[in-house]
DNA sequence: GATTTTTATTTTGCATGCAAAAAACCCGGT
DNA sequence: ACCGGGTTTTTTGCATGCAAAATAAAAATC
């Protein structure tokens, strides 16, 4: 399909490297994206066009491109005659992704079913219980890397691109918001019996169980988040 | 939506109705998408900058924003140093795409089953009978238009906007290819009947029901894209 | 005559330039 | 002090220019 920039996996590199990908554009939108998603450019903020020429050496014109691509998906949203500014994300829009996203997970599950190998079923019981110890310690940015990766791996195993594009894109727009998500105990608890359930369901290949299971669980994720998101505005804004 | 003007630029003379948008890349995306999905534009075409700068009066740089976007949306491939080209759906890319779709608008009729009103419902009941009506006169474009009409109706009573924004896209990348389907007889009776199914159950507001239809429904639209897309093929390539 | 090699033309990708709109600033009026 | 009008400065949006890659065309070799 598309796919013209396969250069490389961005993983857990964040050196400031000189630019020497394929295109200009294409590797601006994707250190934009990091930028966005990694929070280092809070929601609200508006941003500075000279400013990042320069932090990454480029023009104009390909910096401008890559905001057109990243505001087409969501990430900034452009104001005429005023620049791009980070999306923010409200209540509303949380509860608008989390069910779209609830969907296309639930769908992943499915797919991941009908086609997953017992050495991937094996594979994901090994994050899993990875993920529980750092859950048994409380570890949370541990545990959230795991989780990241079991759903990240269910939808691999799906092997739908178009899916995970599509629940790439909605992920990378609240994971910020995940990412500070402080759980209660009460709701890791649940994460993590829910966690138990998906494995099983997985493990036995029923693909509309985990459907159910997953939509549920992102469902739950959506409350979380929402719960977060309160939390912050509240402490950010303790008089509005 | 909107379409009228394909008139020329601003710049040379007076413009009596130059382009009346916000900004000029926003308005070239929306046009440029028309040109792929509306056909004009065949799939694997290469997209020749320049003619379609003189085409819409404009410079380069709002064109190739907008043609950014529009492969960071699917409906074209950037291909390094070799410009755009209209992107192709194989037959693989029908078959990961419309599970997604069925998805989404399985979604959507969830969604749209509990916040439908009885206005609504007899709103959708009159397109379907209309629609019926153009099958049972064998009109394929009316009911093509009506059939569409319905399950954009649907998109909108679900009251998400990511949803439908999400679910358009897709759908647009599939429209040229759905729009030239020729559906066979006994393909068209069995869609009538989903849809008989489909009005049914959103009258009862059985979300669930409802939802599972869709998702079979969209599962049935692939296969008559994929049979029209075959013997497409075929009839064009009669001899590979 | 076909295939390669060389050259010319076009096209792409990016940098820069310029006019208009915003934001920032200044300053006098109340 | 505050606020409104006018200015300057910055920023945005788009057009243009230029070098490198790609394509087409021409020449040369076999």
């Amino acid at each position: 399909m598309n796919d013209a920039n396969l250069a490389e996996r961005p993983g857990s590199d964040a050196a400031p490297a000189p630019i020497q990908r394929a295109s200009l554009h294409d590797e601006l939108v994707e250190r934009l994206r990091d930028l966005i998603v990694e929070g280092e450019m809070a929601p609200g903020t508006r941003v500075p066009e000279r400013e990042l020429c320069t932090r990454f050496g480029v023009s104009r014109t390909p910096l401008r491109e890559a905001l057109k691509v990243l505001a087409s998906e969501g990430l900034l949203a452009l104001l005429p005659n005023r620049g791009a500014q980070v999306a923010s994300l409200t209540l509303a829009d949380i509860d608008e992704m989390f069910p779209v996203m609830g969907a296309l997970e639930a769908l992943a599950g499915e797919l991941a079913c009908a086609r997953v190998t017992d050495e991937e079923i094996a594979e994901i019981r090994a994050l899993h219980y990875q993920m529980v110890l750092h859950y048994t310690r409380r570890e949370l940015p541990e545990y959230f890397r795991l989780n990241q990766r079991i759903h990240e791996r269910i939808l691999e195993i799906a092997g739908n691109a178009t899916l995970t594009r599509m629940y790439t894109g909605l992920a990378g727009r609240v994971r910020r918001a995940r990412y500070v998500a402080n759980m209660s105990g009460a709701r890791w608890d649940h994460a993590v019996e829910e966690h138990e359930a998906i494995l099983d369901a997985l493990a036995l290949r029923d693909g509309p169980r985990l459907a159910r299971i997953l939509k549920l669980h992102l469902a739950n994720k959506c409350e979380t988040v929402k719960d977060s998101l309160l939390a912050e505005t509240a402490s950010s804004k303790p008089a509005g």
